[in-house]
DNA sequence: TGCCGATATATTGTCGACAATTACATCAAG
DNA sequence: CTTGATGTAATTGTCGACAATATATCGGCA
């Protein structure tokens, strides 16, 4: 998904969305454009292209006359992303199941398999790469235009962002990956109607797992 | 929702949808900027402000160095739209039986009745504001703020986009009516689970209506 | 005659400056 | 001390010009 940075804007787009991710500019953070301007050294132009496309990703939120801003964090917030993921990637499984084709769903299992030796080895790999590709491939596998664009130039930034600052980074590993093989099993057997519901409570435990996470926090 | 255009840019962004979506610039179509300039004189970082909103959208797609071009029609991407919507919406009824307050429930079933006695004169005026209203309130009633954005920022445009200019104004006026009604019904009894359901059977007898239009279509 | 490369043209990307609007600070009145 | 108005400063919106890239045209060569 190496999506190349051609242009000057877009270098600068994916420069600065790796620092909102990150944290490096907090949440709720005004993105003054003289200042982005000075610091990433290019023009006000190219900032606000940047900036344009950041708003496109909901990541930063413009209003007129008066400037942008990271987009603010909340429980609640993230909770309603995977609300929206639980519906759309699990209607992503069950495309995928309807319409990837065999090839496809022999690379999917394939990948999973190297994902079992990684996890045995250094567990860190799976979290981030691993979980990405495996959700990737299914949502690719959907071939629906829309869905495809919806969830990778919309939320899933938005999910990393949270997660890394909510600092979510890795439970649920050897369950998570079980549920991954269930759902691709079911992917092989072209049974859609059952990949759907894995794949909406594989999602659904993550949101769990989350909740629970967040509640606690709120304890300490 | 009159999301009121302040800047020179939105006011552009709003006539150049306005355009398009009216196939008044037709699918395909390449946008060139110096062009647009000119025909709806204001500079060209308008236009291309107006551009980068529109590509937000997904009404027109970018490509680096070479342009902008108006996303092409296919029967196939109308079917995947409604695919979505059904994911979406369905989640959204539920939601909305979950969050609504009893006052936007009681405004949701005044609404009916109003469009009651608008089918019974003049049915034209149903098709459009109306139903667009009806699913309006429902998804703003999930109070899920991810949803609502990509459906109205996203995803309601290319819908209507597709109906226009595919030439589907106004079937199923009256069934379509009855099947409001149930879906209202279920939100007020808090049904969640029903409320799902009977939307996602209602956008999708909306798509099936829809696909044999268009084999008909075809077959002429 | 058909294909390939070089030039020319047109379009997009980027820049700096100016105009319009908003935010802030200062000061006066209650 | 708080509140309101006013003027200044800073930021965003808009513009025209220049640079970089892609497309089209034309000529040369197999």
């Amino acid at each position: 998904m190496t999506t190349e940075a051609i242009t000057n804007a877009d270098k600068t787009f994916v420069q600065i969305r790796s620092d909102i991710i990150a944290g490096r500019i907090e949440s709720g953070a005004k993105l003054s454009e003289p200042e982005l301007s000075t610091k990433y050294g290019v023009s006000r132009a190219v900032i606000r292209e940047a900036i344009n496309r950041l708003a496109a990703c909901h990541i930063v939120e413009r209003k007129a006359n008066v400037g942008a801003r990271v987009v603010a964090l909340s429980p609640q917030g993230l909770i309603q992303l995977y609300q929206v993921r639980e519906a759309l990637e699990g209607m992503a499984a069950r495309l995928a199941a309807e319409n990837m084709t065999n090839e496809e769903i022999a690379q999917l299992q394939a990948l999973l398999v190297s994902h079992k030796s990684s996890i045995a080895g250094s567990e860190s790999y799976y979290q981030e790469a691993g979980d990405v590709d495996f959700h990737y491939r299914i949502i690719m596998g959907s071939k629906n235009d829309q869905l495809i664009n919806v969830l990778f130039n919309g939320l899933y930034h938005l999910v990393r962002m949270y997660r890394v600052q909510l600092g979510m980074a890795g439970p649920r590993v050897t369950k998570a990956f079980d549920e991954h093989l269930h759902i691709a099993s079911a992917i092989a057997n072209r049974d859609g109607e059952l990949a759907e519901m894995l794949m909406r409570r594989h999602i659904h435990y993550s949101k769990n797992t989350i909740e629970s996470l967040l509640t606690n926090e709120l304890d300490d």
